[in-house]
DNA sequence: GCCGTCGCATTTTTT
DNA sequence: ATGCGACGGC
């Protein structure tokens, strides 16, 4: 019968499974009307049924519903609302087995995108535990990532030169101000910045210079000026930046009749992570690619895309259904991640948002603890109270320092955090600092590697030509710029010509000469050598290495051992070679690997620490007890995103996104006045925190008497008590009438004595003690 | 060519 | 407040 071959069963469960309403329990419905001529009675429940083969049985068995209907949904389009905490990876990874071991399809036929380079090495790592092995000839890897390859394979169809190089965005900036200056913009009135912040926002568009219509404008012009030159000068150097891989990849397939057919046979079935974070030109390349795909599945939550200001389009999710009308959309609701509380205050902030696809999730756990809210007197208060938090946390509460995360809306807020868990000596890491292969040294030593791999690369020549000093300065410089431009050529072509041709000064000529020599020498030493001798080599003859030894401070000790740490890192370097690839040289591929993965933003630390990082580098993460401090209005929502449409609603995706970090217990300080950029602000609560039912949050007033155990700090206000009575400076009170307040100050003694409390309906009062009928809290 | 000083901006970040 | 970038003096 047709269970006894694995497949024949599952296509009939997939048959029976398209035609059943929701609502019925299809497989129970499957089992009894399908298949009961031909099985046992007592097979009435799918989970039986299922268990007859041990390969589905694994796939589909720990999971709850509307992951099972995901991971076995009939092929064919499905967009998959995953909420936070909601196994939305599991999903993925079980589907790409499903599609495998019952669909039939190869690992070749499968293409799975993510965003970050992390999800994609997890994913990576999800999909060989599940499947037992290394999914060979399975794509999964970033848009970049997968765009570069595609691009490596089809330069010469891509309009691109063998061996090109990829910009990251410091080199792009570089090639801006050059081209710039060049076509002589005045850099005050045009920020170099913001033509790169132009023409990356046009490129994740989709939009060419020729695309753009100044209409009179004379910013328009002027930037669609720039972007040309920029182009002109990337084809020039034979480099890509990051937008351009994409946007090449879409052009490529887009007039590549042929080549766009052979990949969409080859993908059958496609897979997209983090949908809501697609910008227009990735979404593009989707369609494109998936055009005539057997299956896809966009992964994805609309209230979490925070990234609309660097391209990310919402409607991409929102409206996907209308580009693929045969489109079944699937939540996943359940939440495995936080408790009840949590939940619920996260689903009655978003329902702020309008516009959404809707979406509420829910636990099978108990409520939890209420959400604590702790007004601070300023930013140091703040800190304060978050380090006293944590060490009881850890002290009491068997939290370890790597389960709790400070998360705030922009860097700047993480110095006052950081001076209070110094002085609590509680070790933390911050997330979001300079990553490895980004870092001065690095790029130094990068430079020198990328000479040897073309000696064309300017923006490499520009980089170290003096580093370490070696007597060309800038003028001299500036020349060789002058000479290339006029000529069309690189800096080192120019190099070549002025000296061979004597038209420098003896000095300039002498040291370009000698940095010639050098690169011409450390090829020639190198050229056989393997890539991380050969990167030793260049650290050590360069010169670099002494010059950064000789820095003074810590600083040049901590760039010695960056140094030796990418020694180490090219060591660990081994390039896996795909199939149907050339290829590439270990150098080649090494340096496009720095550009692509920049690395971890600090080095692993391994002891046990306090995370502290922005919201947006919070989101994937989870953490059993969280903080979200600076809760004010203008900070958080930013005031900088109030102006444009949705920019409120971004903000409070990224509260959403915030509070559904917490798994146990969230805190959520402000801070009444806040130091910022040496000015003091005075902000109000933010409305985030009034959107939460006020059920679910406890106001913990100011500090309670006698828990201030160390670093006074700012503690003026606290531990020193008022005498003879119950009350302590920065005790929460509680009035009949002005309701709840705080203890800020007190004069006289006994029946005397009068405090002062601050009420946050009715600002600050001096009351008798011996009248009011205050009350501690 | 290098070092010091002044002025200015200052959300969020990946690839 | 602070850091980075541009400019000017040695």
């Amino acid at each position: 019968m047709f269970f006894s071959p694995r497949r024949g069963l599952l296509l009939r469960l997939q048959t029976i499974k398209q035609i059943t309403t929701p609502g019925i329990a299809p497989l129970v419905w499957l089992a009894e009307t399908a298949l009961s001529p031909a099985l046992p009675s007592y097979c009435l429940d799918y989970r039986q049924l299922i268990l007859m083969n041990d390969d589905i049985s694994s796939l589909l068995n720990d999971l709850n519903d509307a992951q099972r209907e995901a991971v076995a949904a009939p092929l064919g389009q499905q967009r998959v609302l995953a909420g936070a905490g909601s196994g939305k990876t599991r999903v993925l990874v079980h589907r790409i087995a499903w599609l495998c071991q019952v669909e039939n399809a190869g690992a070749h036929n499968i293409l799975a995108v993510t965003f970050t380079n992390k999800a994609a090495a997890e994913m990576r790592e999800r999909i060989s535990q599940l499947l037992g092995r290394s999914p060979q000839g399975m794509w999964v890897g970033t848009f970049h990532g997968l765009a570069h390859r595609l691009l490596r394979a089809h330069w010469q169809e891509a309009g691109l030169q063998d061996g090109f190089a990829i910009l990251d965005s410091d080199d792009q900036l570089r090639i801006v101000k050059r081209v710039m200056a060049d076509l002589g913009l005045d850099d005050k009135r045009w920020p170099p910045r913001q033509a790169q912040w132009f023409i990356n926002g046009q490129k994740d568009e989709g939009l060419r210079p020729r695309h753009i219509q100044p209409a009179g404008d004379l910013f328009l012009t002027t930037m669609a000026q720039v972007y040309a030159a920029y182009e002109d000068a990337c084809r020039r150097q034979n480099a890509v930046d990051f937008g351009e891989l994409l946007l090449r990849t879409l052009e490529l397939l887009r007039d590549n009749a042929s080549l766009l057919e052979h990949y969409q046979r080859r993908f059958r079935h496609i897979l997209v992570d983090e949908f809501q974070d697609t910008n227009a030109v990735q979404y593009a390349w989707l369609r494109l690619l998936a055009a005539s795909a057997s299956s896809l599945m966009i992964v994805g939550d609309d209230d979490q895309s925070i990234y609309g200001w660097r391209g990310a389009r919402i409607e991409n999710i929102q409206q996907f259904n209308l580009d693929f009308p045969q489109t079944q959309t699937i939540r996943l609701e359940q939440n495995y991640r936080s408790t009840a509380t949590i939940l619920k205050a996260a689903n009655a902030l978003i329902s702020n948002n309008s516009e959404r696809l809707g979406k509420n999730l829910w636990t099978d756990d108990p409520d939890g603890e209420p959400i604590r809210f702790y007004q601070a007197f300023n930013e140091q208060d703040e800190a304060r109270y978050i380090v006293e938090v944590i060490e009881q946390a850890l002290r009491q509460d068997g939290y370890r320092r790597q389960d709790i995360a400070i998360l705030y809306r922009s860097n700047a807020q993480s110095r006052a955090l950081e001076e209070a868990l110094l002085r609590a000596s509680i070790p933390y890491r911050i997330h979001g600092g300079q990553r490895f292969f980004e870092r001065l040294e690095i790029r130094n030593a990068l430079g020198y590697l990328r000479l040897l791999r073309s000696r064309h690369d300017d923006g490499a020549i520009e980089r170290i030509i003096n580093v370490p000093p070696r007597g060309i300065g800038e003028k001299t410089v500036a020349h060789l710029r002058e000479y290339a431009r006029e000529h069309q050529c690189s800096l080192w072509t120019a190099m070549q010509q002025l000296v061979g041709q004597r038209l420098l000064n003896g000095r300039a000529c002498n040291a370009l000469q000698a940095f010639m020599l050098l690169i011409e020498q450390l090829e020639i030493a190198t050229e056989e050598l393997p890539l991380h001798q050969r990167t030793r080599h260049i650290i050590e003859h360069s010169g670099l290495l002494t010059y950064h030894k000789e820095e003074k401070g810590e600083k040049g000790q901590s760039r010695v051992e960056n140094l030796e740490e990418l020694v180490t890192a090219a060591q660990a370097f081994s390039y896996q070679q795909e199939e149907g690839e050339e290829l590439l040289p270990p150098l080649v591929a090494f340096l496009d690997h720095a550009v692509l993965e920049a690395g971890e933003t600090q080095a692993e630390q391994h002891e046990d620490s306090v995370q502290l990082m922005t919201l947006h580098s919070a989101k994937g993460l989870e953490f059993p007890l969280v903080f979200m401090a600076g809760m004010e209005e203008g900070l958080f929502p930013h005031k900088m995103s109030m102006d444009g449409a949705g920019g409120l609603e971004e903000e409070r995706r990224l509260a959403y996104v915030g509070i559904t970090r917490a798994m146990q217990q969230l805190y959520l300080t402000c801070a009444e006045s806040r130091r910022l950029h040496g000015q003091e602000n005075y902000n109000p609560q933010s409305r985030f925190i009034r959107e939460i039912p006020s059920e679910l949050v406890h106001s913990v007033r100011m500090q309670q008497s006698g828990t201030s155990s160390h670093g006074s700090g700012s503690s003026l206000f606290h531990g020193s008590s008022v005498p003879d009575t119950p009350f302590t400076l920065g005790q929460a009170v509680s009035h009949p009438v002005f309701g709840e307040g705080v203890v800020l100050n007190f004069e006289g003694a006994g029946a005397q004595a009068r405090v002062q409390v601050h009420f946050s309906g009715e600002g600050s009062k001096w009351l008798m003690l011996s009248f009011a009928k205050l009350e501690p809290l």
